[in-house]
DNA sequence: TTACCTGCAAACGTTTTGCAACTGA
DNA sequence: TCAGTTGCAAAACGTTTGCAGGTAA
């Protein structure tokens, strides 16, 4: 699911200014992967451009999505045996991830920027940046589990 | 590098109190990744084992990481392109990850511990465990950097 | 015009699996 | 004794790469 509006005038500006070419292919995969809140996988953003471009080739997914992981435009989360997931929400924040349907959401909350703060202040590591992973059971599945 | 002791009898106990085998392969392999404080690969254990089991395979050693991690005695940290480490550090702490050198450092911090609380207060998800990942440049790698 | 990009297919590296032989309890 | 475990080899999996043809600027 993506957020629809003028998507692609942004994608294509942020693809110019960073000197890349603003091809039909990076500006559907950065329409996709710059604006769900779904977290999704190379695979699934790949499913949703082939909507639009059928020819489209998985290998161009991974390499726009490296693309944006190296401009810090999205963040790449890794687990044990699946594929990776990524984020466009790049502020410090929690992921709260559901061990039962795997879903992911972003939860704001202020510690979420203390730690690397807390970092700085007390010891002699350089913070660039953070992942935040708290693992348990959504409001959603607790109640499934629960009837 | 591990840390020498009585770690086969705890290895051997905890073990069979959870019902497996006390296998010459799985103790190895418990004592290093159970010890190490270097967050090691599967490889790097595989590589400690043999020293001991020249005839150890790699598929024991992950079959017991996975084993290990099942029984939450160590944690998983999976990143893009490289291999998966293991830490047997299962407080809620905070991974100083070095971008540079690649040295991942646990560190004690109250916060670590609040994320989860925090979770838990304010909104309806159930946390069940954690992983609080700060990468940036260690102070090692600061140092040679500024030479 | 041309440097960059695409899509394909093949390669890659890590991790998992199937299975016959073996072994701890 | 025998269910559980090992080591091997092969498979599986997500991801990356090389390259010939195509395209944005």
């Amino acid at each position: 699911m993506t957020i629809p509006g003028k998507s692609d005038a942004v994608a294509i500006e942020a693809l110019r200014n960073k000197g890349y070419k603003a091809t039909p292919q990076r500006i559907a995969i950065c329409r996709i992967a710059l604006h769900s809140r779904e977290h999704p996988t190379a695979q699934s953003i790949y499913n949703e451009v082939k909507k639009v471009h059928p020819t489209v080739s998985l290998a161009t997914v991974y390499k726009t999505l490296q693309m944006l992981r190296d401009l810090d435009l999205i963040h790449e989360l890794n687990f044990p045996q699946g594929q990776a997931r990524f984020d466009p929400y790049i502020k410090p924040h929690v992921n709260l991830i559901c061990q039962q349907c795997g879903k992911i959401e972003d939860l704001d909350d202020p510690t979420a920027k203390e730690i690397s703060e807390r970092v700085s202040a007390n010891t002699k590591f350089k913070p660039n940046g953070q992942r935040i992973d708290v693992y348990g059971i959504c409001q959603k599945c607790n109640k499934v589990n629960t009837l």
